[in-house]
DNA sequence: GTCTATAAGGTGATAGAC
DNA sequence: GTCTATCACCTTATAGAC
């Protein structure tokens, strides 16, 4: 790992520059993923030299590394908390799809890092996907399915029901770009827009 | 441009050795983005030298060009054929949503440059995003609006309709290393279920 | 802990023989 | 047209002074 980041004992100003090498370059391999982002670079907008990262972590691949496992949790946490046991499976899918929005708006480097990483055939997080990530999906269509069954929620293919939440929502963090140049002065409202077109539309869809 | 490629006489061999280069460009510049691609290895996919891929294009930013250029007619085409004249205006957008998603089945590669492209902030196609592509969902936006307004879909924001076919679509091929991860035995009929489900959610979505 | 200097290898592009 | 050889530069990572 790292060498004063795997130290237990971190006075507070490595723990401060630890954290600000993370940020940059959180910010620098989001933007180009991995093969094209450069220590110079995440060292210049941390604001050290390049051997004082380094000394920090003991290689490019480390930081991404460190990255991408802190992500994990992140990500998994809004479709953990869909509750098999919700009064209205409803309502419950479309707050799971604003808690999405929400993070894509709130974190749209984090999603652009994870977006990289699958688009690149996600070599460094392969095992976490086929690991926890399947489970945990198998698990929430699993009760997704049974809420199509009983006639709480019109029938849908569950997988496919989840990827249309994961596309549609992380589109406005991914897709920023081409989003904002589009839209034009409508920008300002898009997160709004966005989260009272997604509620409408998977609203009709569920609806039993 | 290129030397051999910039030349209107070219022979057989020329043209061959040309699409060989950029087809392989096209597997690597799709998968690791611009930064992230060696001529190395679009020069040994292609079966060349890297010296004589240099004989046809004069750089690597010369090949990830002409690939954009290409692209950009074929991406935009799926959205110009909707038609305002529609009879059945449901029917015209669930068209388009099935060919768009034939479009990320049949040319994944495409798509994955694309987002690779929008991802690292669209820096060699800004231009084409907020000219030829905003001025044509400018216009269908409109001709959505319209139909919305005549009461023959339901009301909707055309804009993030837009996003959201765009995003259910593409992302079968930019995302297809997690689909497939999670999906395991079920991906076969991958395509075939994605376009069940999306028919279904865009037909509740815009029935008025 | 942070720096300068530098090693070691990769990368884009060119020169010149064939 | 295609190759080998090579240049100039960039990038990761280390060594060692302070």
């Amino acid at each position: 790992m790292a060498r004063a980041a795997a130290s237990k004992t971190q006075t507070r100003i490595q723990r401060e520059k630890t954290e600000a090498i993370l940020a940059a370059a959180l910010d620098v391999f989001s933007t180009y993923g991995f093969r094209g982002s450069t220590i110079d670079q995440i060292a210049k907008q941390a604001g050290l030299s390049k051997p004082n990262l380094l000394y920090y972590f003991d290689s490019k691949e480390a930081i991404h590394s460190l990255l991408l496992e802190r992500l994990l949790d992140t990500w998994l946490e809004p479709l953990k908390k869909l509750d098999p046991a919700a009064n209205d499976p409803v309502k419950e899918i479309i707050a799971y799809v604003h808690r999405k929005l929400e993070m894509a708006c709130d974190y749209p480097r984090e999603s652009r890092l994870f977006a990289n990483e699958i688009l690149q055939g996600a070599p460094r997080i392969m095992e976490q996907i086929t690991g926890p990530l399947k489970d945990l999906v198998d698990e929430k269509a699993a009760v997704i399915e049974g809420w199509a069954k009983q006639g709480k929620i019109a029938p849908v293919h569950p997988y496919h029901l989840i990827f249309s939440i994961w596309a549609t929502t992380q589109h406005y963090a991914d897709f920023d770009t081409q989003v904002s140049a589009i839209l034009g002065a409508r920008s300002e409202t898009c997160f709004e827009d966005a989260c009272d077109y997604l509620t409408t539309m998977f609203t009709k869809l569920l609806r039993p």
